[in-house]
DNA sequence: CGAGGAATTGACGGTCATCAAGGTCGGTGG
DNA sequence: CCACCGACCTTGATGACCGTCAATTCCTCG
């Protein structure tokens, strides 16, 4: 049928939290839901909204950020495909969810979604794991924001992206170099970090100087030498 | 039986994850678990050993702390009585716990912790929507540790520490001065305040002179002028 | 080719870390 | 009782790191 079709095709199927329903299952909750394609820099959820909708991520990358009133913002989260988006159970959505790529969701109505929720144990349970999964993600994010200098932090972010991004640029040896696009600007990548712009650009600029990346272009990144970027990790 | 007297005595019997428990079941929970006190300082769980309890505070105030291989430490989470201790579903846990106070828990082994909440489908989905709020104080610390100066986050601080130590010091008035002990020291402040904590000893000072707080010594602070304190939460 | 956003680079200063020196308080033992 | 000790806190002096302001330069796209 249509509406199983449009899961039969999805890239994320078994990945995403739908990964532990089988078809029939699917195919119910396949009626609550929408595929959605959003441009670069358009914003999903808005914090302080009500929080209406979950859904899953199909391709792209997001961003979770909070701001204060005077408009200095943290970047608290990326989100990757099948990655799961928004906030059951709560009323009110604390964080802004902006597309930092053009990017394809799939999403439903947050109170449906819950049922399903407690219809699907296993889905739940899915849930669970990831969410303390992303627990521990920030709470490692806290120790880098709360201790360690520029460089730490951006050799951090570096190897982060590596790791991820890595499918479209790996070499055959482990350690040989890799290149790849980050999907952040300095800017962003500044709101990850709690920098500025310019400290970012100076310390991309430092590790450059030192032969340990190369800046190709755009936005792209060649990792030269992985093992000194992992010193400065936690370096003095 | 004195297997559910145990739990009748509990003092967070209805605000712990137990509370979705009726008694048959806390009874069959409670063969698996045990009580214990820990001293001030001693510390239950060590990060990067493997994952082996879980449990509920029942007394008293512990910390979530990660640190750098070369020993800067940030704390990560504070815990308060009725709060889950530990993590399900990872087999090496990332952060270290140690008690601020005084501290009774009760905990039971993770595997068969993990068994009991696929049985208490009522309890897995509490300790869900424990993880999301979790979640979402760790994500808003972040803004902190990222975005804010050295007096915003000190009078986050003191904020948040006289909402959850308010019963011991609460006035009649709402706005009216109040009195309460921290449980941290200046240097678990620092740290979880991502600063250190000569300058957590200058903020405090600073705010004293400016008449907002009183230090009437040891480890007591008051409130004097909480609308201040507030305004300084996203001050220029 | 020109326009506009993004990135780089430089100069300068503020905030906060570091190093160092007392000071306070509570507990312990002579 | 009081001196001593250790842990914690305060205060000061100094400077590094990184934020701010400002001027180019680089890229992309119309």
């Amino acid at each position: 049928m249509a509406l199983t079709d449009i899961c039969a095709d999805c890239a994320v199927r078994d990945r995403a939290l739908c990964g532990s329903l089988n078809d029939e299952e699917l195919a119910a909750l396949n009626m609550l839901g929408r595929r959605q394609k959003v441009a670069r820099g358009e914003t999903l959820i808005w914090a302080g909204d009500e929080s209406i909708i979950c859904g899953n991520l199909l391709s792209g990358v997001l961003k979770l950020a909070a701001s204060t009133a005077d408009g200095r913002e943290q970047i608290v989260g990326l989100l990757y495909p099948a990655d799961f988006i928004g906030r059951p159970y709560a009323d009110v959505a604390d964080f802004t969810v902006t597309a930092l790529t053009d990017a394809e969701l799939c999403f439903f109505p947050r109170k449906p979604f819950e049922q399903a929720l407690e219809d699907h144990i296993q889905m739940e349970r899915l849930l669970l794991q990831r969410t303390f999964a992303a627990l521990d993600e920030a709470r490692a994010r806290m120790l880098m924001l709360g201790r360690k200098s520029a460089e730490e932090k951006l050799a951090d972010f570096l190897l982060d992206m590596a790791r991820r991004m890595g499918s479209s640029g790996c070499r055959a040896t482990p350690d040989g170099p890799m290149t790849f696009d980050l999907p952040l600007t300095r800017g962003q990548i500044a709101d990850v970090l709690g920098l500025t712009i310019e400290t970012v650009s100076r310390q991309m600029t430092k590790l450059k100087a030192a032969g340990i990346i190369a800046l190709p272009g755009g936005r792209a990144v060649t990792i030269s030498d992985r093992q000194a970027l992992e010193a400065r990790t936690e370096a003095a």
